[in-house]
Formats: structure tokens, sequence, C-alpha cells
DNA sequence: CGGACTATTCGATGACTGTCAAATAGTTTG
DNA sequence: CAAACTATTTGACAGTCATCGAATAGTCCG
């Protein structure tokens, strides 16, 4: 069984929830990673470069997907995270861009 | 007698401090309003289209200032604010642009 | 089934934030 | 100087947020 977690449609993507998700070093680090690496990426705390506890990020790919900003899967026991960057950029071209740079 | 209020140098502008201070409606409001109109405006809250008070709005000037997305110019009893625009530019190439599109 | 594993949810906590009323600082004008 | 004016600072308050430990849900494997 495989499934996608709850996330805005494209028309749903607002400019100030997609910068508050933004607006945290942790996050940011974590949109970083995603895009610097093929996805989709584990979202295991192993899997990255942050000194926080699992429930934490949890909670930050939630606050992420809820933004708009990724796309979690569902598989078994892991779940898959890919940052939604065709989406994000047809709704607000240039930003990712501009705030990665 | 006229000054600049303190803000930070072009090289001391930092992504995370200007999203945090994008990530807010009637910040992004105001950004919107200097972009628009021709600069420097006026602080005055009663120049702008917003339901909140004169110290709020001090205070979110204040956030804008500090975060290096725009320059404050004290004349007599008023002050003058104007976007950032080149140097958030150089900064951060289409951050502004995308923010505001 | 039962243990190991991945990840989320829950509850609590300390820090930060947006907001306002009141007081204050500095400027202009009468 | 005194009053009016623009704007900030201070102090307080309610709400939000990042964080963690503990508990929970669901999955895989022996």
């Amino acid at each position: 069984m495989s499934s996608t977690l709850p996330q805005p449609s494209i028309d749903e993507i607002e400019i100030v929830p997609v910068l508050q998700a933004l607006a945290d070093p942790v996050r940011l680090e974590l949109i970083r990673a995603l895009r610097s690496n093929p996805s989709p990426r584990s979202c295991a705390v192993t899997e990255y470069d942050v000194e926080i506890s699992a429930p934490t990020l949890s909670h930050h790919w939630k606050v992420l997907r809820e933004a708009g900003l990724t796309t979690t899967f569902v598989e078994g026991r892991t779940r898959w995270v890919e940052l939604r960057t065709e989406d994000v950029h047809a709704r607000f071209p240039g930003l990712l861009d501009a705030v990665l740079a």
C-alpha cells in the first residue's frame, strides 16, 4: 500500500505560508538538501545533517508539505520526500532559485 | 539635520531575517506599497491601507529595516522609507520579483 | 505472534512575535 | 516657551512556534 500525504494543489499555494515555511534555518537547510540531491529522499533524521530530534524533523516536514513546498510519499515504514520544484516555480517563478542562491 | 537609521550593509543582509521579515501579511503589503509607488514615502500610518496602530507600524518598519529590505531617512518630524531594491537584488537576485509577483 | 523499526502524535515548555495603550523624544509652529 | 505633531520606546499580553520526551500507529521480519 502506497499513498501521498495531503498537500495543497498548485492554486492553493500561498506566498505567506511559503515564506513562513522558508523563514527557518532548519527548514531552509532541508530544502537545500532536497534540491542538491536526487529525489525522492527519505525523511529519516539520520539522513540529514541537522541537530534536532525525530519529532521535530517530522514537524518541519509537515510545515513544508502543508505550505506546498514538498510532497511526501508513504511507502511501508518509510516516507519519501520530494521538492515540488515545478509546482512552486509555476506559482512563484524564480522564488526557489532566489532563496537558495 | 538629516540622517539615516542604522541598517545592515549589503554583505550583512542574510536570507533568514529577510524571509522572516517578508513572512508577514502586513509587511508584505508594505513592501508592495513601496514597490508600486515612487520612493521615498512617508512612514505615517495614514499613508498605508493597513489596519494597525502607529506603534505597530513603527515596529514593522524596524523589522524591515533591520533585515536590510528598507532604508529609513530621518528628516525633521517625518521619516522617509525606501525599498532597497538594488541592494536586495545584488544579494538575492530575483527574490523581490518572485515574492511580489 | 512478538520484537524491531520508521515516523507521527500528544503534551508540555520556553522563546519569540504581533499587537496595543501609555509614555517619551524630537521637531515645528504659534 | 508652550502646544501640536510625527514617530519611537516601553511594558504588557495573548497567540504562535520550535523543541523535546513519551506514547502511539503502522510496517517488516524472525
